[in-house]
DNA sequence: GCCAACGTTGGC
DNA sequence: GCCAACGTTGGC
């Protein structure tokens, strides 16, 4: 299993819209390596959904249940969506500085590629965010 | 193919 | 609101 870190501005589509929908398709990725990162998630993968511009904070966890499939916003070029579902809300939201104080995770993309939307996390990155979240979550 | 100009993202 | 980082565009 793969980990991954999906960005986006609340005001855009937030995670409690998020988990009102009881899930969506990824869409609206137009950048070349946010969209590998796309293709190379696999069912079943566990994706964190990070707030950024407003809270910058990670909300919870999302599980991909579909694989990637052409973006059906995309007017022209070769985008590709995933579908999420909701897995678990984080009992606590971690945000961008506390992550940025942990020396463990001082090599997270989310630090070093800052513009980058959809990103992998190593497995020993994931599971630090996890417990900073004070959320155990089965099967991991 | 290089690089300057420009646009966008996102933290501060 | 500013600006750094970085991706894209277009002239040469």
């Amino acid at each position: 299993m793969n980990f991954w870190l999906v960005k986006q501005e609340p005001s855009a589509y937030s995670w409690e819209q998020f988990v009102q929908d009881k899930g969506t398709y990824w869409n609206g990725v137009r950048n070349y390596q946010a969209r590998n990162n796309l293709q190379a998630m696999k069912k079943g993968d566990l994706v964190l959904f990070y707030h950024s511009v407003v809270g910058k904070e990670i909300m919870g966890i999302a599980k991909v249940t579909r694989e990637s499939y052409p973006d059906p916003t995309a007017e022209e070029g070769n985008w590709v969506v995933v579908d999420l579902k909701p897995a678990k809300a984080f009992n606590k939201t971690v945000t961008l500085e506390e992550i940025k104080n942990n020396s463990k995770l001082k090599d997270i993309a989310l630090i070093k590629q800052s513009r980058l939307s959809v990103m992998p996390l190593k497995a020993t990155e994931f599971k630090i965010l996890l417990q900073m979240g004070d959320t155990p979550y089965s099967g991991v």
